[in-house]
DNA sequence: ATAAACTTTCAGAAATAATTGAAAGTTTAA
DNA sequence: TTAAACTTTCAATTATTTCTGAAAGTTTAT
């Protein structure tokens, strides 16, 4: 396969990926393109290659930031901004866990926790169905959320060392 | 708090939840729904619970049967059919990582796979930084595959019991 | 100052996804 | 049978999300 329709396909795969995440899929495209270029890139160049608009270009692009995934850089004698990825892929793996807790894990914690005590009697089925429910899904969460603390805080080849040892 | 609030709250936070993951919102919500109770229930008390069609739960509660996350019950001398969820906390983390694994991680890694040899001169810089990201996340994406397997396999207390013990 | 170069915003348009509800299909009891 | 009870389907509608592009805003060089 040529390089042309290589970077398509891996463009089109991140889209897809992104937006089965919940994730924008022009920000996940975005993403992609910049991750595979070697050299940091301007709206121009975003908005010929994947043909979508100023405004979305520059929208997504923002979000990238936000997410700090991508980077400005600037280029001595030119205007214009130009972007580049996050190469390192621990590193962007690290982020995107990052956001995701701040976005998933923490807000449903707090509502589980804030449905731990509620009124009624407890020997009513209805009750305890509900109670033993939250009780155990806030368990649960929290060691998830527990465990991706200590994810953002190890190093890659300590993790998955550690974790693909258990496999054998 | 009273139930009934909770419960909405509940349904609320979960369908959210749902969305934000790519998932239906209205399926989260039926999820949501089973789980918090203590007996089955039929079509019709997820229409009125839920304010939602006929079509829609149909179609949900079909999907839900598809994920295995609820189970048909069928009560003597009643010819509607009835709905319980899994109930064990465990047991659904690993419906969902199995489910997601199979919709995202491995159609991914078959992309990427399939990308990792291209043709085309390896000092050219395009194709060095493409064949390199590639390779990295093929690599990365290949060991998330690998842990997902892991857990799959793991008893829960084992899993997070050796995943917390990390962090002290 | 001001004009060119560049970035951001945002109302409306387009695309996508979810939902409705009635009709068609299926099963069961008598 | 057949008719009532129940489930499934799907075309049309509604809701939600995303995108466009032109106008407004900002920065920089002269």
């Amino acid at each position: 396969m040529n390089l042309t329709d290589a970077k398509k396909q891996f463009i089109q795969a991140w889209g897809t990926l992104g937006s089965e995440w919940g994730i924008n899929r022009t920000m996940a495209q975005v993403h992609a393109l910049l991750l595979i270029s070697p050299n940091a890139l301007c709206t121009e160049d975003i908005m010929e290659q994947l043909n979508v608009s100023r405004g979305n270009a520059n929208m997504n692009l923002r979000e990238l930031m936000n997410w700090t995934l991508i980077n400005k850089e600037l280029v001595p004698g030119d205007r214009k901004e130009y972007f580049i990825a996050v190469k390192d892929i621990w590193e962007i793996a690290r982020i995107i866990a990052r956001e995701r807790k701040r976005r998933e894990i923490e807000p449903v914690l707090k509502v589980l926790n804030g449905l731990k005590v509620i009124e009624g009697d407890q020997k009513d089925k209805e009750v305890k169905a509900f109670t033993e429910t939250v009780n155990n899904l806030s368990n649960f969460v929290g060691k998830m959320d527990k465990s991706v603390d200590m994810m953002l805080k190890a190093d890659e080849n300590w993790f998955f060392g550690t974790i693909l040892k258990m496999i054998k």
